[in-house]
DNA sequence: ATGAAAGCGCTAACAG
DNA sequence: CTGTTAGCGCTTTCAT
């Protein structure tokens, strides 16, 4: 393996001098720079990571903690993470939470403490008290995306707001029986959201001078088939039956359109469905929903950390825009039949 | 921070010993490990793994490299291999070459170099050889999963008997005039896959006496969508509809299943489908289906290179399993109409 | 079984 | 702007 001492053989300079030229990190005269790299290029020559982390205190790496791998928000979170981070020359570690709980113990406990990362994203997480006292106990800078976090800047959309934009939506077109499908009191990923979701629901249809009517609601796990069987119970009764759906999300949205699809309703002339998301299935689907973008999201929560790791290089305007969501108004939404 | 003299001056020993009491890598007395070990929990003492790793040449780091995540397939493969390396004490970086060519390059010519990783996983990667000559030129463990690399031991089914079972099963039945839906030659995520089960479902043709068809025959690029496309065009013809459509992916199955129903053809009364990965929607859209477990693959990949980073201590019968694949017959296949 | 001490390869004062 | 040099915190000979 090719030294930092080689180098400097080559380039007829000291090893600080590559460093420097190489790092970027002071001053060095263009020549000597450019003779420093040709040298490295004709040599091979690629920083040990390990001696320069030990050296300098800096990983170049950042841990991305999930709760889960293999959902659309997720990994959309983390790709938009990878590709703002493998642009800045930082290592993207991945923490997955699921398993038994021993995985997630060695997590808090063991792995980020080794000193092998310089900040870190947590997504979606709800965590225990216990955790959150050791994410702060890294004393690394720390940012949410998508649930909330006990002191720590979190990047999330406003979930009161976007479910009371779906709802209205639906209210604008003429709806008034709109029935819910929101996630349950159990659906651990993050307490917050589907609560927040229903009320931004509840908000619009009270402003609206409509009464709430609990027999519109339904629980399910935020996937296709709790959708599925969510809108099968809404749909499929004998009276009252909604003229449209509201779902929190657009997994369970698309399960909605699959079962009034199985009970030969048509969307969106019998019921309109709207979702949130614009998940990646949703336009086949046809579905409206209310945008929200987990890439820019993962992107924006490195350049935060970026912002925090070297300050004064990055646009404070950009980070703090707020984050942007749209209405998508496809074909599962329409003016209820007379 | 706390370093390891505190915790050997708190033990009574010197640090040699609390580094081999703490990582097992040579013999210490019982008494003095349980005194060593008591003196680190206490301090709340962890290696810095940049100076363990500067100083033994172990990263306890593993790189996986995938080329897109947002996918069933990698998503699962990334978090079985997630939850053995945690086992183990390892961590995951993750390389996703998703973006514009610069991030792939950059992967391959700095990333990877940077001494971070132990050893590589590339998942379904179809590599130029240049890239390929890089990978082997690291000189680490490396190991391919459901693409093949030349020269690298590669963890796939065997798509060909895959694909031949599926035909077979469709041919048990009593169909004829069986379609397939396979990947075009320019779905670059690996370049085998599509035409090897293409193969498979040809053999299985041949072997049954029936001749094959091109017209039975779409390309898709193994999404839902596509699927659906390719199915519509199979089943919309006015001559000659198949009996039974074999999707070279669940969710180009999940596709057809949509389609046929769109054209109001009942599955799987007037047409049959199956397809290959046991996909999560799989048991929701009723898909007969070969399962592969992608999590077990991953999983897998990285059981057999810490047999390689640690000769000896792995169960060798375990690591030469071939991978199991499994014909999984649920209601969307059955015998043709009359 | 344990200790002393020499690095691992680089960065960052400090000096010039 | 560049060179000298002292660590960064741990692992691993080499002794004992």
């Amino acid at each position: 393996m090719v030294g930092i001492a080689e180098v400097a053989r080559h380039a007829g300079v000291s090893t600080a001098t590559v460093s420097r030229a190489l790092s970027g990190n002071a001053h060095v005269s263009p020549a000597t720079k450019l003779k420093v790299e040709a040298a490295a290029r004709e040599l091979g020559y690629v920083v040990s990571s390990t001696a320069s982390s030990l050296a300098s205190g800096r990983m170049k790496n950042i841990g991305v903690v999930v709760p889960v791998l293999n959902r659309w928000f997720f990994t959309s979170v983390v790709e938009g993470a990878q590709r703002a981070l493998l642009r800045n020359g930082y290592d993207l570690t991945l923490y997955n939470l699921t398993g038994d709980g021993i995985e997630r113990q060695s997590v808090f406990e063991h792995f980020l403490l080794r000193q092998r990362v310089d900040a870190v994203i947590a997504v979606s997480l709800e965590l225990t008290e216990d955790e959150i006292f050791r994410l702060h106990a890294l004393n690394k800078p720390l940012v949410g995306v998508g649930g909330l976090i006990e002191g720590v800047r979190t990047l999330a959309i406003d979930d009161v707001a976007v479910a009371r934009l779906a709802t209205e939506h639906l209210l604008s077109l003429g709806h008034t029986r709109i029935a819910h499908i929101g996630g349950n009191q159990h659906y651990d990923l993050d307490f917050h959201l589907p609560t927040n979701r229903r009320f931004g629901y509840e908000e619009a249809l009270t402003a609206a001078g409509i009464p709430l009517d609990a027999e519109l609601v339904e629980d399910a796990d935020f996937t296709i088939q709790g959708g599925y069987h969510a809108a099968k119970q809404l749909l499929g009764r004998p009276h009252g039956r909604p003229t449209a759906i509201f779902a929190a999300s657009d997994e369970m949205a698309i399960g909605s359109i699959l079962a009034a699809r199985d009970l030969g309703l048509a969307v969106p002339r019998d019921v309109s469905i709207v979702g949130i998301d614009d998940h990646e299935l949703a336009e086949f689907f046809g579905l409206s929903t209310i945008a929200q973008y987990p890439q820019g999201q993962g992107e924006k929560a490195v350049e935060i950390l970026l912002d925090r790791l070297h300050p004064g290089q990055h646009d404070q305007a950009v980070l703090n825009t707020p984050l942007p969501v749209k209405l998508i108004v496809r074909s599962s939404t329409a003016r209820p039949a007379e």
